[in-house]
DNA sequence: GTGAAAGCGCTAACAC
DNA sequence: GTGTTAGCGCTTTCAC
């Protein structure tokens, strides 16, 4: 009765254990009531009697017992972990995104595991395997591209609930994922460019290649163009935001016909670009208009105040977790499954056109 | 014998569980070998023949075995799941730690829980309970004042093996920590503004109770401007970062003796606080000096460059993470605890002193 | 409404 | 080297 002899000494805290070593076991003990009884007091209270709950609470705070997570989740086989992949938190879309997650998953009694993937598809697989030998219940997560993406076909082949965020998946598919149109914003955002009078405008985007968004948005920013009669640049591809670019957008704007607004496909991006040109001896948006993509808190504390189209981050992160334990919920009949809200899902975006966008100089 | 009908209907991938349903115990079967051993030719390796080993590997591929990591932490009374709790990752700072900690973990596999505080004593206590549940082995976390922290005491009293990041402990207690000295690397980045030419140097700090960090860098203030024969100013503490402040900063640069420079406790707070400038029709550096604290990518790509006191961001997470494993693997013995490494450390930081700041103007 | 008993998947003594 | 045997802390039928 190694239990037994372990109550009798708790009080002593002798054990440098985590949980202080106490168990449901010895809850029940003191309360005088089965193990069965002190599990169901926790884990399905209506099952039992008000006098009997309120015994093993009083036992389970006499004792400062503290459930041991990992025995509920092992013997239920089910963790309620969702895990949570990201490509990098040091883009503040994903660390708004994250506080969304973060938000509703505790709020629900859900426990989060989160990776980043750094857009490299071969540690995503690696940081996916990662999630799932900690059995985690389902995933949200941000692939570079979904729709060839090695790690859904197995997330799908292993019948793991995800749901994507930020991804758009294809209405075509049976994908979940939350974003926001990422086409038609964009081609608003390029909308509003023309608006102000622009007729040379340059997309600027980060791993064109390994984002199915950055060539989404492109697409929305080829409708604008085309709607209007105007001619779309080829993009202009930067392996990575963090660096400086001077030269391409130097090259760029030396040019002939140089572009008098550059379209952006995300805020970090745009915030370098703008210090490019400024190097440049260009002013924003005097000389050149700037739109980013993303509405990264940051961009509106900026000043001038940088001009984006606006996602929800928090939100996606919110919303991408809300769906997933709707899914989850629903149990494993795929009736229940397809049957429960469109597969897409869409939230809507705004434009913050200001500072950073004006009408191009007179030339 | 359920595994047995598990094994024979195993290709047919049936169940809707995660993880294929495949157990060591099935692996071990189609190895013909014992449950130990197969277990030993993951956990010790170097136990187990060669060809043995091959014989069992080959079989767990052939099964496409998943370990369930939660029937080995619950079994071994060791998660290897280490806590995170940061204030928050919407400040760059802790998105760039956070990948110097995810880096070192994965890499000695150990798993992570990350949660945020956002700078709240309260949903302090309230996470690493959540932490403490998970049966962590050890954190790593920042807190808003390590010196008054509930959450610590806590920790101590239950001998939960920890490491501060950020938060620079007092060397006369007990406590472990992976930070720069703040108040010494303060004093050098104030220096640099006197050594600009500055006389009338402001400080400017956000949650300013609520971040020990924050003090300590007054203090490296204090000292520089002591040192010099100048009277300190009082604090101006801005309680967010994210908003805008132009009213204060207004009202300072109206008064009849305005600061030439401002030293920032945080880049965030200090992008802020350039913007509330030229919104104020003031030039940086030119009409005014910014100096910021932290060193975050972000700063190097505005221009002008932000001025800044330069902490290594991702090899304090790394730091932190390492100093916790010795910790971890040192045993419970105190000897050996106390033997290993002083409590307090301190990174290198490193100053940047350019764009942002210049000489005041001629007045 | 409550109790007894059987595990969840794995590791760690202890034999051999 | 390898196998046998107990559990880790909890949930969950199944009786009563």
């Amino acid at each position: 009765m190694p239990n037994a002899r372990r109550s009798v000494f708790l009080s002593a805290d002798t054990e440098g254990e985590r949980g202080n070593g106490v168990t449901l076991a010895d809850v029940a003990l003191a309360a005088d009531v089965s193990l069965a009884t002190a599990s169901r007091v926790f884990s399905h209270p209506q099952l039992v009697r008000e006098s009997t709950a309120q015994r093993v609470h009083d036992a389970a705070r006499r004792l400062a017992f503290r459930p041991n997570l990992l025995g509920a989740k092992l013997r239920s086989q089910q963790t309620r972990i969702l895990g949570v992949m990201l490509p990098t938190l040091e883009n503040a879309v994903f660390a708004e995104c994250w506080a969304g997650i973060e938000e509703v998953s505790l709020a629900t009694g859900y426990s989060l595991m989160l990776v980043t993937s750094g857009y490299d598809p071969a540690r995503e697989r690696e940081r996916v395997e990662y999630l799932l030998r900690h059995r985690v219940d389902g995933m949200v997560l941000t692939v570079s591209d979904a729709a060839q993406s090695a790690v859904l076909d197995q997330l799908d082949s292993e019948a793991v609930p995800y749901v994507l965020a930020y991804n758009q998946a294809s209405p075509a598919g049976r994908r979940h994922s939350v974003s926001v149109d990422n086409r038609t914003s964009a081609c608003e955002g390029v909308n509003a460019l023309i608006a102000a009078g622009h007729r040379r405008i340059a997309v600027v985007s980060g791993a064109f290649m390994a984002s199915d968004r950055a060539r989404q948005r492109f697409a929305g920013y080829e409708d604008a163009m085309r709607a209007h009669g105007l001619p779309p640049l080829p993009p202009v591809n930067l392996p990575s935001h963090t660096a400086s670019h001077s030269e391409r957008i130097g090259a760029l704007m030396g040019a002939s016909a140089a572009p008098t607004a550059f379209f952006c496909t995300n805020d970090l991006l745009a915030i370098g670009v703008i210090s490019d040109l400024k190097r440049l001896g260009l002013r924003v948006p005097r000389d050149v208009s700037v739109l980013g993509y993303d509405g990264i808190a940051l961009g509106a504390l900026v000043e001038p105040p940088l001009a984006t189209v606006v996602q929800p981050n928090p939100d996606i992160g919110a919303t991408a977790v809300r769906l997933l334990l709707k899914r989850l919920h629903a149990g494993t009949r795929p009736e229940a499954l397809s049957a429960s809200a469109p597969c897409v899902t869409l939230l809507p975006h705004g434009l913050r056109v200001a500072g950073t966008v004006a009408a191009p100089p007179a030339s």
